[in-house]
RNA sequence: GGAGAGAUGUCCGAGUGGUCGAAGGAGACGGACUCGAAAUCCGUUGUACCGCUUGCGGUACCGAGGGUUCGAAUCCCUCUCUCUCCGCCA
């Protein structure tokens, strides 16, 4: 039997919903969604997103009642299933058994439909995003952010200076036609000095996040379906940024948030285990549709590159504390590469739907618009327990009750963007590149000499 | 890729279609004994959901899904995963 992902994902679906499935779709606690109400529908105001919560909640009320029922028809059934375990006379017997069939057909009947009730409700249940945090800062679109703080001076340069597309080429660093013909458009080589700088870069991010107690990973590049879904990734549909791999029920993963969050999927974990904190390499592949300009050129948007993730999980009252250290080694990667950048506070509604808050580091980049501008490098979240309900990750409180652990995530460092930065703020008059004397002991040589 | 074996609670492990949420053991927790410990003895020990709510009742879960049956851990089908052997391979 040909059993392709299209259809097992709508078996995960058309299936389950009466049983407690291992990895649920990522939501908020729908049991909350009549007493919370009106901090729901406030919260998706703010997000810019519209759902019809009073449709979810009279589906909730339907699925209740059918749940009910279909529970009393059972006990029923199970009662009824009793009383034959001994000697009967045949008419009793045959009694029994009409009575029993006439509740099985009832059962069939009243769960069919209630598949079908529960079904929509979840579908439309997880398209909730999670409550935001009260200090984001409200708005529509990404010009609403707060700008926390700006640190460091952009370089003043005595000449014009070039975008890194100009100088990946001038310095045979990086190849875009190659790869365009052999893999296609928003690919690219890196070559020579581009190498050691790249692999220099995600040594010197590796070793601070191990300095603060992270455990280093390279993780697989390929995830499940439902491993997407649960961290809060759309895998299909027009929109997905997402390559999905034919007949496999799996993705290219977009980023390491994906495997590190997903590792602990469906555990319950010690408490004594938590903080974990994770800091993974992985490639990361988005398909980028539409997504062209001068904001997209060159390395800035790619359809792969390679990054260094951190991901902590973590008791519900610490994770605004670990937001804030992911933020400052963040900011901590970034200010000893000597780059200036500023910290965002990203609006609400600009928070993707699992994010409670989350700060961006947009370093400045030179080559960036008419005479340079900040361009997103870095982005943490705070997730709260959204990804943790959807991918079932829990732990045993005090009481010994089973608990959502808290899951956060932040880029140590995106080698492609790093790349983009480095190249365009430490780029000489001759044409060369001085390396950022942090970066000096990881690649070995401290400039990259203009080629003649 | 080929051949075979298996999947049961925290772990090991039994289970003839009804008396099985599941024997037995281990572990853990509580208690007794002890100055203390070991040994011994007694008791407790899964998750999720629903309903009345300090507790109790109900439903579901024996890898997953479907089927047969009045009734399934047990019978049938499909899938997944694990182990062993062979082949291929960085």
């Amino acid at each position: 039997m040909r059993y392709d992902a299209a259809q097992r994902r709508v078996e995960f679906w058309r299936l389950r919903p009466c049983i407690i499935p291992t990895v649920r779709e990522e939501m908020i606690d729908l049991r909350e969604l009549k007493e919370r109400k009106e901090e729901i529908l406030a919260n998706i105001t703010a997000r810019n997103m519209k759902i019809d919560l009073d449709h979810i909640i009279e589906l909730q009320e339907q699925r209740s009642l059918l749940l009910q029922k279909s529970e009393a028809l059972r006990s029923s059934r199970n009662e009824n299933a009793a009383k034959m375990k001994g000697k009967l006379d045949q008419a009793t017997r045959t009694a029994l058994i009409e009575e029993g069939k006439a509740l099985k057909e009832e059962i069939a009947r009243v769960e069919a439909r209630l598949k079908e009730v529960e079904e929509e409700y979840l579908r439309l249940g997880r398209t909730i995003p999670n409550y935001a945090h009260p200090d984001a800062p409200l708005g529509t679109d990404e010009s609403d952010y707060t700008i926390l703080r700006h640190v460091g001076a952009p370089p003043a340069f005595s000449f014009k200076p070039k975008d890194h597309v100009e100088l990946g080429e001038a310095l045979d660093l990086i190849d875009f036609d190659t790869a365009t013909r052999v893999s296609g458009p928003k690919f690219y080589y890196l070559k020579r000095e581009a190498v050691i700088l790249q692999m220099a870069l995600e040594r010197y991010a590796l070793d601070i996040t191990l300095k603060k107690g992270f455990t280093p990973f390279i993780t697989p590049d390929i995830a499940r379906e439902e491993i997407l879904t649960g961290i809060g990734f759309n895998p299909r549909g027009e929109e997905s940024n997402i390559y999905t791999i034919e007949g496999m029920d799996a993705c290219l993963v977009g980023t390491a948030e994906i495997t590190l969050g997903g590792y602990y999927s469906g555990q319950i974990l010690d408490k004594s285990e938590l903080p974990i904190k994770m800091s993974g390499l992985s490639h990361c592949f988005r398909r980028e549709a539409g997504a062209s300009g001068q904001y997209s050129k060159g390395l800035y948007r790619v359809h792969q590159f390679s990054k260094l993730e951190l991901f902590i999980y973590c008791l519900p009252q610490d994770s605004e504390r670990y937001h804030a250290q992911l933020l400052a080694i963040e900011e901590e990667i970034f200010s000893g590469l000597g780059l200036a950048y500023r910290v965002v506070d990203t609006c609400t509604g600009d928070l993707g739907a699992p994010a409670y808050r989350k700060f961006d580091i947009e370093a400045w980049m030179p080559g960036r618009g008419d005479g340079g501008e900040y361009g997103e490098v870095t982005s943490t979240s705070n997730c709260t327990d959204y990804q943790a309900r959807a991918l079932s990750i829990r732990y045993k409180d005090d009481d010994g009750k089973n608990q959502f652990v808290h899951m956060l995530n932040g880029t140590a460092i995106a080698l492609s963007r790093a790349i983009v930065a480095i190249l365009e703020n430490y780029q000489n008059e001759d044409g060369s590149i001085t390396i950022p004397p942090a970066l000096v002991p990881y690649t070995g040589f401290d400039t990259i000499k203009a080629r003649g």
